[in-house]
DNA sequence: CGCGGGTTTGATGATGCTCAAGCCCGGTGG
DNA sequence: CCACCGGGCTTGAGCATCATCAAACCCGCG
């Protein structure tokens, strides 16, 4: 199960991992499953643990007070998974995180990650590249917000065409900020070209 | 000038700086003036340069076909700008940043940063911050995409008092996605009550 | 067969955009 | 000292986009 993390990590830092490294990784991220629509994290929890993927898809969301749903993102095999904001400042977090297929996860609290996995040369590499391609992603959905409904989805096809497999057309929408009907009405209009 | 860089690196970080890592960096952190609407970065140029802004305001924002400017970014002294896609991927930067006053800037090529800056732990550390503080930010306005423009303005009211002194309102509309007519009418609405 | 989750379609309405005109204010030049 | 100009802000009228509400449909599954 650590396999898939450890080839992960190889493929996204040029320095290799010692054994006493690749131990401690193993003994760092704590693997736990999760079934369909169970929480990883609750509003108002402390994100504990930030979560590689081995297998499975997520969402991270907000409830607004009429109790609708707003995906935040949409998550899925190698990917990593937190409430970032709650993770490092320890806070109270406003989101929601579960599961949307049945997931198993590698775990790792942020204490485990300061004080251990700082040490080791090619996770911090990593780190530094997950931070610069994070920074990409929401710096471009950032900038999709000035774009009209129908822009959107088609950046997101362009983008994350693997999300169509995975996720139901209305966390899609959910996901671009429209309602489900306009979605729906987007599709079929395009479908006649 | 390179003090006032000094000074925040020390603010964000624990490791105290040495001599020789002062020199290298005011070696390597070039100073740079901007006048009122200059460029520093223009479409379809790859981003050579990351600056600290020591003095003055800048603006990142894109322009659609129709010539209109939708603000991604406002900053002010004490951030730091780039378009972070094409200086760390060194792909052409589909954005503008331009000087909104006369700056003074503090700029570094990436080449410098990965081989010289990195070698130094209070710059390492102060890095990671900003990567975090910059994740949660942009998070949090991800995540307002699913709101009205009055709660938008709202949050940005709570979020970034400073730009309201900084930036006429125009600017303030289009970073938060709305025309300038309706934040003029929201204003108007809210000094009702 | 019936149920639940998801999608579609239609009718109606609100939110926010566009276009257009007018206003305010500080700066410049006659 | 005043006229004029430009940049920014305001206000109004009409309109487009998209949300909401409601009903029907589709399909896989117990």
């Amino acid at each position: 199960m650590h396999e898939t993390l450890l080839t992960y990590i190889r493929k996204h830092s040029t320095t290799p991992l010692t054994e006493n490294e690749i131990e401690v990784i193993k003994d760092v991220f704590i693997p736990k499953k999760l079934r369909k629509r169970q929480f990883f994290l609750q509003e108002g929890e402390v994100c504990k643990y930030a979560a590689f993927i081995v297998k499975g898809a997520m969402r991270q969301y907000r409830v607004d007070d009429k109790g609708v749903e707003h995906m935040l993102r949409l998550s899925m095999e190698n990917w990593w998974v937190s409430d970032r904001e709650s993770y490092t400042m320890l806070t109270p977090s406003r989101y929601n995180i579960d599961a949307w297929e049945d997931c198993e996860l590698l775990t790792c609290t942020r204490a485990d990650f300061l004080d251990r996995l700082n040490q080791i040369p090619a996770i911090n590499e990593m780190t530094k590249k997950m931070d610069d391609n994070f920074a990409i992603a929401t710096q471009r959905r950032v900038s999709s917000i000035s774009l009209s409904a129908e822009e959107r989805y088609a950046e997101l096809v362009q983008t994350y065409p693997e999300f169509l497999q995975r996720f139901p057309q209305h966390l899609i929408a959910s996901y671009l900020g429209i309602s489900r009907e306009t979605l729906s009405r987007l599709r079929s209009q395009a479908a006649k070209k």
